[in-house]
DNA sequence: TCATGATGCGGGTATATACCTGTAAATTGA
DNA sequence: TCAATTTACAGGTATATACCCGCATCATGA
């Protein structure tokens, strides 16, 4: 274990982050990859799959997925394109408007928050730093 | 999308990363996760999974998962502790110990690699510069 | 127009991950 | 010594993620 693996080690970090950012968004009862999800709906909407998949730079099953949850949730809709019947479009409900708008003060806190412990941040400081976050 | 998500930033080279390092794996049937742990267990075996999940920082559940996956594959025996009877403890098969030497020439390549891509990385240059692997 | 190929998705399977609950074994304190 | 607590783990459930396969639909060229 001399030289530790910068893979492994992001991995690590952003297990950290992830758990930071979601413990913020908790009482919402979303996580921060939903919040972005979110936020890319209302950036697009309304947008397909596969045009969110390229976005996020996530497999497009991945998206499916995700977005499956969001509708579960009643925050995103999900209906078939009129022009290409393969396509489905996603938008934002009214609640996933309510509680992106909710959430957003949040995430800028925490943003904020990240901020400060980034000044100086080559990669080994940022795993330092971010390590007792 | 003004700002970037720090969070969701960390994610997506982590993801990106990750590929890179199990497309390298790939020929062995690893993935990164998979050797860092078979690295971890040589290191420190016999060991538990509580002890190797403080070690890894997971989730005492995910190392037992990960673990039963990499057991299967015949790479590592788990075997009641004397001591104790709740205890699991880990060592490395013969297989293990072999797959884990023909799989460290290729981690030092990877690692290689990404350091030149890192340079004078502070976090902004680190996305960019893992952006293009 | 119509076969062929490209595109958009759903679902299966798999790893990686966390939290919670239950169970069994060990430890400890009265 | 024995009840109460702490520890170690397994398994259930859930999200996040990727790859592959198959199906339906759209687009295109002969």
């Amino acid at each position: 274990m001399t030289h530790p693996c910068y893979c492994i080690a992001l991995r690590k970090v952003s297990r950290r982050l992830t758990a930071v950012y979601d413990e913020a968004f908790a009482p919402l009862g979303i996580t921060v990859s939903q919040f972005s999800q979110l936020r890319h709906i209302r950036h697009k909407q309304p947008v397909s799959l596969t045009e969110l998949g390229e976005i996020q730079e996530l497999d497009r099953s991945t998206v499916g997925r995700n977005t499956k949850v969001l509708h579960r949730m009643g925050l995103v809709s999900m209906a078939a394109s009129e022009e290409d019947q393969r396509e489905t479009v996603l938008s934002l409900t009214d609640e996933g408007r309510a509680l992106l708008k909710r959430a957003t003060p949040i995430w800028n806190d925490v943003q904020t928050r990240i901020e400060t412990k980034l000044e100086a941040a080559e990669f080994d400081r940022l795993i330092g730093a971010l390590g007792d976050l």
